[in-house]
DNA sequence: TCTTGACATGGAGCAAGCTCTAGGTTATAT
DNA sequence: ATATAACCTAGAGCTTGCTCCATGTCAAGA
């Protein structure tokens, strides 16, 4: 797959992709012709990242992630404590989210109120 | 409340206060001897405008909305509209997360899985 | 052959939101 | 009297995450 190809499945710009390659963040990505040529497996990477992403990781930090990744190729459990930590966090952020969620939804109420005391 | 007093307590820097005065974001603080003297009023203002930043408003955004807020009542419709705006987006974001947790609880469940195929 | 379009590179530029620096003032404690 | 701490200003610098630019290569179609 080109990186055009890439971009528009992804709905990312090409920029950001060459990007993303150039602080590390994927890798191995092969080339014919000069040209970047991703597979499969690498289409998979982007598709984690962007997941991250989605749960509010910084890029660094999501690097640090996939290193953890890598280095924990012997043990399965290593792997699962990291998702279970990227968990707890997400579900902290959910609840945060809801709760700010709450609060708009409180002045809103509030505002709509006041909108009727006046009319 | 000296401009320290009202870092500590808000868990601010000293430079973010003064860069938010300097912004236009946080309005008619006093100095007495050339040193800012918080009142109560601004202490409310920045709490909101904490508030309004916690819910993922720009302080560009809250500044507009401020700037409603003292036009009066003609505006209530608009905060309204910018706080529904607000809404939508984080009812976006926490629907991404919620996407991200299932998952992650997909992918531990795949881990445990083959843990369990191993032993 | 020439043009077009998709790709390549290195590096500059940008917006948001701070953060830091340099140099100066003021109040208080010793 | 002087040292220290907390404040002041203007403006430069930093980080994140892109985005854009100039310039160049390469394959395919008219």
């Amino acid at each position: 797959m080109s990186i055009g190809e890439v971009a528009r499945e992804l709905d990312l710009s090409i920029d950001t992709l060459r990007y993303y390659e150039k602080i590390g963040l994927v890798k191995n990505i092969n080339k014919i012709n000069g040209k970047r040529e991703y597979t499969d497996e690498n289409i998979k990477d982007l598709k984690f990242i962007l997941c991250m992403k989605s749960a509010g990781l910084s890029l660094m930090d999501i690097k640090k992630f996939l290193k953890y990744y890598e280095e924990g190729n012997e043990t399965l459990d290593l792997r699962i404590d990291m998702l279970k930590n990227q968990k707890i966090v997400l579900e902290k952020e959910i609840k945060e989210k809801q709760d700010t969620l709450d609060y708009l939804n409180y002045k809103i109420d509030l505002y709509k109120k006041r909108k009727g005391d006046k009319e």
